[in-house]
DNA sequence: GTGGGTGCAAACCGTTTGCACACCA
DNA sequence: TGGTGTGCAAACGGTTTGCACCCAC
């Protein structure tokens, strides 16, 4: 049931998402898929990119600063936040999925995935101060 | 400038802080803190944990879900989250601490800290379904 | 034609903030 | 007494939702 239909603004969104690297909020995604669907509202905005995150066709990404951010990399990497600019960046490391199995050593229950967020400064923020 | 004065509240935060191993959200907080000090106000909770935070006596921990977390435990550790029933406990793993190393290279910035939050179905919540 | 998708606006919820008063130092 | 801290309530910002209409199937 809730077959999925098709909508031109999803579509968009979609797009959006897997052309850029900006790892943007969702009212960034409205600002951009607005020039093209001038109408869309922000609702239908975040219906999609949570229907999208649902089926896994995006990731979101919370921050501790409040914002959401979405990915439309869905392949498992982690991010680099700097908590002066806000920009956030995927960042190239080694596979560390043991740390999975680490971690649910004397523990009861089961562990299905994990988000590594790194927080700093990024370089431009460092050059600026 | 702005020295910090003794407060009874601040204290009774602390105190339920530490000896709870709940990761209370701040309306958590709020409710067992009332218990004490009956008229105490929620913006005292937020203004007291945030001011804890930032001088390192309590850790913040943002969650997908919304609602922040509070821990009175400061030295470094791991959480996870259960998704099910939004229950999250501390865990015991040997030192990642090098994955700050792995990734900062090939990265222009400073990496001054991370944040893993495993994500999963807690023992509870497997049994139940 | 039917049921999912959209636009709009109001509601929601966690959190912050301005203000007058209270209290630590 | 001077300057933080508190209680209260309003405001805030991101996100969700109810509803009437639209459109893919």
């Amino acid at each position: 049931m809730a077959a999925l239909k098709y909508s031109k603004q999803r579509e968009s969104i979609k797009t959006y998402l897997m052309k850029t690297k900006e790892h943007p909020t969702a009212d960034t995604v409205y600002m951009h898929v607005k020039e093209e669907f001038p109408n869309i509202s922000l609702g239908t905005v975040y219906r999609n990119l949570n229907l999208l995150a649902d089926i896994g066709e995006a990731v979101k990404i919370s921050t501790p600063d409040g914002g959401d951010r979405f990915d439309g990399e869905v392949k498992p990497h982690n991010h680099f936040y700097c908590r002066c600019c806000g920009k956030m960046i995927d960042l190239k490391m080694d596979s560390i999925d043991h740390i999975d199995e680490m971690a649910s050593r004397n523990f009861d229950g089961l562990i299905e995935s994990h988000s590594i967020l790194f927080y700093g400064k990024c370089g431009d923020c460092i050059k600026k101060s």
